[in-house]
DNA sequence: GCCAACGTTGGC
DNA sequence: GCCAACGTTGGC
């Protein structure tokens, strides 16, 4: 079992539009080849991942999903309305993958990045690295437990 | 809105 | 296959 931080800006896909959907969402749009072996190689069903809002104030982790397929090609690659077409993707050799996601909870309060920088045990957690763009990145266990942990999550 | 970081593209 | 230019991410 893995753990995860998955990014996104909630103005584009918040926690709240995976809670209200109340069943698995696509988790699409991932265009970075590291991020696509993420998805397809080192996922698995039940795995858990920190959903986490960029762009926002402050950034941070609000709550945790659950992946719920396995991968599969992201449909927007092939769709020319979707900002996310890719033309150089072939349906016979699909670029870009997706997993399917469900909520599992939203936190009482963001865990904003600043905090994560200061928290004992996470001084290695990939998020807080300067420069660090992936999307969706790994999170050890130990970290997944020192964040859970945080007060005033729940 | 700025800009550092860094992934991707494409000319050669 | 190098690497400069370009585009994007995302914190601030």
């Amino acid at each position: 079992m893995n753990y995860w931080l998955m990014k996104s800006e909630p103005d584009v896909y918040s926690i709240d539009h995976l809670a209200k959907a109340g069943k698995p969402e696509m988790w699409e749009g991932c265009r970075n080849y590291t991020v696509r072996n993420f998805i397809r190689d080192s996922m698995a069903i039940g795995d858990l991942a920190f959903f986490y809002h960029s762009n926002s104030a402050p950034s941070g982790i609000v709550g945790v999903l659950r992946i719920s397929s396995e991968a599969y090609p992201d449909p927007t690659q092939f769709d020319p309305t979707s900002e996310y077409h890719d033309p150089k993707s072939l349906p016979d050799n699909p670029r870009w993958l997706v997993r399917d996601v469900e909520f599992v909870e939203k936190f009482s309060r963001v865990v904003p990045l600043a905090e994560l920088r200061q928290t004992t045990g996470l001084e290695e957690m990939f998020v807080t690295r300067r420069g660090q763009r992936l999307s969706i990145m790994p999170v050890t266990p130990d970290e997944w437990t020192v964040v859970m942990n945080l007060p005033g999550l729940r």
